[in-house]
DNA sequence: TACAATAATGATACACATTCTCAATAATTT
DNA sequence: AAATTATTGAGAATGTGTATCATTATTGTA
């Protein structure tokens, strides 16, 4: 009887490089334009990438999913002026607290917040200004 | 010169009791079959009703959006077992704090913990009584 | 009340991200 | 090397959400 497979395929690796390398949120099409992967492998690589732990997959409102290497636990401040996404560090695990005496069990926590960037913010002062 | 029409036409509010009244969270399509309201009027209606305040959309993982009537503000725990949504209070607003000094303006904060509900923790265990 | 101006609706078609199917290929075990 | 299973890629399919646009409803004004 034949046994797991590797864990870890050649065009896994490449996906996973690439996120590793680049140190932003890319989205699948952006992942598929800098590697020869055909599309559904690019797929199925990051789910396999999320479920190993090495990738997270972030959900934006309205918008397609993007992807991440993870380092280390984080939260997200996305511009809803430019697009943006900032990493804001967190220490405390929001989560565990918030679940309290419900009695489910967590696996992860999201937290995003959403709003205008610093850049935005002084561009639109700029531009106040002129007019 | 015609002023703004009215801010609640009888489609939004179609849409807006769906939701006061089935008190959970409702996917777009799921709104659809309850309501005599054709889709791209559903979407326009959710759309809108979330710029006025009254409902707020939930981009979950690798799933479509799901829209709920807003009540107070509000943490979501998501089962990945049986995809139920549950709604967790939380008082401090994490979003200021997690900005700190960066600069950014703040909108809205997204919590979303994933895990296994306590529904589930408890059937597993039966299963593995059975077993 | 009728008219003019604008906003909202519904039917249809469309766009686009993600997933499915399946034959071909690669890896692993015996 | 043969047998078995996992993975890949090409292409098609799925399905959520939008754009278009003619029609209808609403509001303000004469």
């Amino acid at each position: 009887m034949a046994r797991m497979r590797t864990q870890m395929t050649p065009q896994m690796s490449r996906v996973l490089e690439i996120l590793k390398t680049e140190r932003v949120h890319l989205n699948a099409e952006e992942i598929l334009q800098q590697v020869d992967v055909s599309r559904p492998t690019v797929y199925r690589a990051l789910d396999r990438l999320i479920q190993e732990g090495f990738v997270c997959r972030l959900s934006l409102e309205g918008d397609r999913s993007v992807y991440e290497y993870v380092r280390e636990v984080h939260a997200h401040f996305v511009c809803r002026n430019c697009g943006k996404i900032y990493d804001l560090p967190f220490s405390k695990d929001i989560g565990t607290e918030l679940i309290g005496g419900s009695g489910h069990q967590m696996e992860k926590t999201d937290v995003t917040v959403y709003g205008t960037c610093r850049n935005c913010l002084k561009d639109n002062k700029k531009q106040e200004e002129i007019l």
